[in-house]
DNA sequence: ATTCTCACA
DNA sequence: TGTGAGTA
């Protein structure tokens, strides 16, 4: 799907979309004329980065925990660094 | 409609 | 962490 679609469907601007991209947490494929084409998938994976950005985390956190997602493995540093945000949110529990 | 880059909060 | 503007 194009990023139009997305956009709409994820509730985020078209903007925001190729910020992520450049960011690194979301991949889009390109067709043959340049445009980004994304599989269905990343609407929810959108969703989910809204969630972690409203629970405070910076892209860089994000970018350090999302791959578990991808993998469905969860690597020591990947670990640590869940419990580190989980700490980090309890302290500012209410906040951005 | 989509792509890119630069500058700005 | 995003947006506005200009471009092609």
């Amino acid at each position: 799907m194009r990023i139009g679609q997305v956009a709409e469907q994820a509730g985020v601007s078209v903007r925001a979309l190729r910020y992520y991209e450049e960011q690194g947490l979301l991949a889009a494929e390109r067709t043959a004329g340049g445009q980004r084409d994304y599989p269905p998938s990343a609407v929810d994976r959108v969703r989910f980065i809204q969630n972690l950005y409203a629970a405070g985390l910076s892209s860089r956190a994000v970018l350090r925990i999302l791959p578990c997602m991808e993998h469905g493995v969860l690597t020591d540093e990947m670990h640590e660094r869940l419990l580190a945000e989980r700490a980090r949110v309890e302290t500012q529990a209410g906040r951005a």
